[in-house]
DNA sequence: TTTTAACCGAGACGGTACGTCCCGTCTTTTT
DNA sequence: AAAAAGACGGGACGTACCGTCTCGGTTAAAA
């Protein structure tokens, strides 16, 4: 007599075997692999898994891709809380970090470039990755303006993407020279947006 | 025997060619295309083209992309001079405007997204996409310094990258959503940035 | 402690499940299979039975339809006995009736086709399918030497060869001809041979 | 201004590459493979072609191996003609040494066995390799027939057919036996059958 | 009774070959 | 000499089976 949430018949799929395919997949657009230039036979290959295994489990490559990007935690920086400017300067600095290795860099291009061509993969993105990152940063705002450091009537939406979009674009603009993006290049954005967005009195 | 300015020998190019080729580039690209998903087969065979006729004219695929891109002249907006808000809110609203149009945005995917990829590519788009814009909003924010609109010890630089950045983020943002951006976020977002930059007296 | 002629421990296997694989196979080398194109998936999803279960049976391919045609008793046709001529003709009427029916001649093809092949497999079939009508035959041929009806230098196994090969040879190019074979086929045959074989006095 | 019979625009089909082809094909047949064993793949491999080449000369493998034993040009044997019985011992003899050939014992084989499965690939080899010796015995025989050698009456067709059949029967058994048709097989059988087909006077 | 050993089905595993599509190159006739 | 046509060797696609390997669940002899 078999009991709720008993497993299906047959040899039950093999974690390692998944773990080995999404690592291979995500190596492999480190490497700077785009999702049409990911091969599903060099996945497996470098996964050392027959592609029937990957098959069995994606119906194709975007949704493999889209998984393994999913996969990668956004591990959000822990927040003093102190004032607005350090938190904020925290966040972005994250995102500069980032911007500093390959394969962020990479899976930062495969994510937002596609989301013409792939858009339920950059959907996936945008939800594991990109949401928890504003939701906190949104956080820190509506803190600062409750506390009275930030305006009573700042768009915190208009501000998040002043904040947000400038970085990204100084990251792009900063790889694209082959220059690194300056250390305090987090505090400067953040310094010359709060000019505006603090409240009178602070 | 040949005169001066004389042609070379033998069946001069067809111009037709090149435009025909050039234009199903811009097509295919138009309709979504990524760099490595748009095939030269496909171009040559929407062209009515012999492959040959195009890899005797480019080297590869990326440099077809690139000068197809950059048959694309960026009509830059005429902008009136009044006030530093004004030509910004201009300028951005162009940014605004274009990404409405499916091609535009492919295009502006395709120049952005391969940065890493195709490098070259992006050179050549920066060059005579980006370039001419930045250093027209760099005029106007360096005229708003002189005429002291703005003030002294804004850094130029880093105001553009908050104009351009935060524009750019929105509208992929928007399209990512479905939902068109705001007829009057341009005017929102110069109006934000504007409260930082501007000098004490004005 | 154990008896003599013990069960051994465990589970015994199915004859339910061997009867169908056996059934399985043999329909579909009757649908035309041949031993390469017949798949073990096929025959396991035609018995309802897992693959695994038919591996544990047979070693391969070749074994398990070894010993489904194996299955296939030849019942030889009983035979009158009073004049040579008319028990060959029954024995060689027996082949072309034989040839009539899909299955056996696709039984028969893949026996016979793939002796280079399936050596062992053609092994089998010979001794349980060839062997015993070539033995009968032979007795009819040797009686009627013993009785002075046929020659008594007859070479028999030559003898033998003449109406077998000549038959199939005939069952072959009618059935490739999509015509059937004549039902005096058998008759004729034998009258030709018999020409030869006949002793000068008879 | 073109000429009637004008070769087609485009680079035409190498002769080198098709011949390879078949080579490689013959050779994998010879060396055992059946229709289901040979592997496209390892013929393209083993011809140094890429496997396009193949498909786009022929829809699949049976028409290569069709064409490829249509290649097989079975050469006659020039025939004395002095009497019925050296002709057809010739005749005859040229199946039996055929067959001491792995390689044409193979070919016979696949040609023979999967007439059933490819019955298009039969019917060519029926056409090319077959029917040009039965002409050709045929011809013997009613040869003797007309010049009184042979019985008026002969079923000159069931003669061939004991002929072959029985060669074909006895190479078989032959083969499968490991041993080697005796050398003077030709001339037994043909001795044999003779005894029948005569004319009284003769 | 309770083990316990072998079987059962289902189905995932690493592979091989399939036949298709496109790559970028090469070779031919026509303009 | 350039154009178009189209064949070339190569490589990845996604599918179908291969023969092997777990699994949870019978089944029946042995303890």
């Amino acid at each position: 007599m078999s009991v709720t949430g008993t497993r299906p018949a047959g040899r039950p799929r093999s974690e390692r075997a998944e773990k080995a395919i999404v690592d291979a997949t995500l190596d492999l657009i480190g490497e700077g692999a785009s999702v049409s230039e990911l091969s599903i036979e060099a996945v497996a290959a470098r996964a050392g898994v027959g592609k029937t295994t990957i098959y069995r489990r994606w119906a194709n490559k975007e949704e493999l891709v889209g998984d393994a990007l999913a996969t990668l935690k956004a591990p959000l920086p822990v927040v003093a809380g102190r004032t607005v400017r350090e938190d904020l300067v925290a966040y972005l600095d994250v995102m500069r970090q980032d911007s500093l290795h390959v394969r962020t860099r990479c899976i930062m291009n495969i994510a937002m470039s596609d989301q013409e061509r792939h858009p339920r993969l950059y959907e996936r993105f945008h939800q594991t990755a990109i949401e928890p990152r504003r939701a906190a940063m949104r956080a820190v705002l509506e803190r600062g303006v409750a506390t009275g450091e930030l305006r009573a009537d700042l768009d915190v939406e208009l501000a998040m993407g002043m904040l947000t979009g400038t970085m990204l674009w100084y990251t792009k603009a900063a790889s694209h020279g082959g220059a690194l993006p300056s250390p305090d290049l987090a505090s400067r954005i953040v310094d010359e947006a709060l000019r505006g967005f603090r409240s009178a009195q602070a």
